[in-house]
DNA sequence: ATGGTTGTTCCACAA
């Protein structure tokens, strides 16, 4: 079965490419989505289920907000970050198809570095390790994917002094990203591309990015041991990204063998 | 150091 992760910002102004990119062939069997950038209202739920996907949303008035979506139903697990209670941003989503867990992430951008917002970034990853922690205690696949807003490496961005003091690139935001590796966790894109490969997901709206190929690869899917020994595959569909007007993300996916 | 772009909302903020 096939997963993705695509960044739409926003899903009221991506409606047709969503829809366009999920009745393709090869379309996956389950995709995470962020940046909804609105309230549950005005995700497009009746056009999805009229083309046969089920979906569970987590959305927020013009910021954040994500959903799953997916061929077979899914039961939710959990619709928020554990670990503050305070936090009212719709980051995070969690469901299970089966023996099969699937999380969606946005992660927290944290610029400008060193403000309320970098903290912000560093506190949620935080949480977010505790949680993962408690996903591989499962001994489950799980799957957690997502807008990271973290650039692994030097490998995973078009210039690295360029973005030298952005907070994707920040050596406190790898050092959240490795955490996770370190725990268990599998990078489905790397672990099949080894460096120096280049993966992006991510060109900016302005100087042109997209058409001089100046990237970042900020979305991806972690796998737990029992996710990562299916897997057998993995990409970047590139094509959402030339559209017109299009999200300034594109989608990243796997495979795993064998449907949970 | 600045300006470059997009989406949502309301004349700014977030990315």
């Amino acid at each position: 079965m096939r997963i993705a992760t695509w960044n739409v910002n926003s899903v009221r102004a991506r409606r047709q490419h969503l829809l366009d990119w999920l009745a393709r062939d090869g379309a996956p069997a389950i995709v995470a989505l962020q940046e909804l950038k609105t309230e549950e209202a005005g995700f497009p739920l009746g056009e999805l289920q009229a083309a046969g996907w089920h979906a569970l949303v987590c959305g927020q008035k013009s910021y954040n907000g994500v959903a799953l979506v997916s061929r077979a139903a899914m039961v939710e697990r959990l619709r928020a970050l554990p670990g503050d209670a305070e936090d009212t941003q719709a980051r995070y989503l969690e469901a299970e198809l089966g023996e099969l867990i699937v999380a969606c992430v946005y992660c927290p951008n944290g610029n400008p570095v060193g403000g309320e917002k970098f903290a912000y970034k560093l506190a949620w990853m935080d949480r977010l390790a505790r949680h993962a922690e408690t996903l591989l205690a499962t001994e489950r696949p799980v799957v957690i994917a997502g807008d990271w807003n973290i650039c692994p490496t030097g490998d995973d961005v078009w210039d690295e002094r360029a973005m030298a003091a952005d907070a994707l690139c920040q050596p406190e935001s790898r050092a959240a990203w490795r955490r996770l590796l370190w725990q268990g966790w599998t990078d489905a894109w790397r672990t099949l591309n080894p460096s120096p490969a280049r993966g992006y997901t991510y060109w900016d709206y302005q100087g042109g990015a997209w058409q001089r190929d100046h990237g970042l690869r900020i979305d991806a899917l972690l796998l737990s041991p029992a996710a990562a020994e299916r897997l057998t595959d993995s990409g970047v569909d590139r094509t959402p990204r030339g559209w017109d007007a299009p999200s300034d993300h594109t989608p990243a996916w796997c495979t795993l063998e064998h449907g949970a």
